[in-house]
DNA sequence: AGTAGGATAATCT
DNA sequence: GATTATCCTACTG
């Protein structure tokens, strides 16, 4: 709806918050997205891929809010985007995370039969796995129904969010604009291990507690 | 249970 | 040629 664009409008920790609860819909399968992280936009986040300005593969994050930005990383995985903010912006929202909530039969054919339901989807790429999403989504509309992935409003009330340092970047990773619902299983746990060139200071201590289970 | 290391290729300098 | 918004396996205690 013309609700959800209103609010991908806002500053991207805000967007990132109205996600929250948002279902992604691929094909016959649906995620409940449980955990994301906001990307501000050129110049004022080194974590971003578009801090350094424009270039073929953030394109699409420079465009208007509400369409996937999937980028291949570590030469294995897919990682879904949701392009934020109003035009020339360039933030975007990282899907980290998320419950499925349909298509549960397909999404563990995909991610191996002996993966246990909460981890389906439990990390940036296992969710594009579970979903299928791959380069044939990048630069698609998440919200006119015209490209292959869907992105929907909650269906029901969401819970308490929680909120702390995002996973794996270097710069800027004091940042605390990763948004989690608190207490859900689904929620990643990886721990953001230390960079392997340099080694920071005191950068210990800032374990999330998503999921104590 | 917790951690360390390797896989593997597009993107940018 | 270096870097990377990750995940899986194997190893240690």
């Amino acid at each position: 709806m013309t609700d959800l664009i209103t609010r991908l409008s806002r500053p991207a920790p805000r967007a990132a918050r109205a996600l929250l609860g948002c279902l992604v819909s691929a094909g016959r399968v649906t995620v409940r997205l449980t955990e994301v992280e906001a990307y501000g936009g050129v110049g004022a986040d080194p974590a971003s891929h578009a801090h350094r300005g424009p270039t073929p593969r953030n394109a699409i994050m420079f465009g208007p809010p509400g369409f996937a930005y999937v980028y291949f990383v570590f030469g294995m995985h897919w990682c879904l985007n949701v392009v934020v903010e109003p035009a020339g912006r360039a933030a975007a929202v990282l899907v980290r995370a998320g419950e499925v909530v349909e298509g549960v039969d397909l999404a563990r054919r995909r991610r191996g039969e002996a993966v246990a339901h909460r981890d389906l989807a439990r990390g940036p790429a296992r969710l594009t796995t579970a979903l299928g999403i791959d380069k044939a989504a990048d630069g698609t509309s998440l919200v006119d129904g015209s490209g292959p992935v869907t992105l929907a409003p909650p269906a029901g009330p969401t819970g308490a969010v929680q909120s702390g340092p995002r996973v794996g970047v270097v710069g800027g990773a004091e940042t605390p604009w990763r948004f989690w619902l608190a207490g859900d299983p689904t929620v990643s746990a990886y721990r953001p291990h230390a960079p392997r060139g340099r080694r920071g200071t005191g950068t210990t201590g800032t374990v999330p507690e998503g999921a104590p289970s």
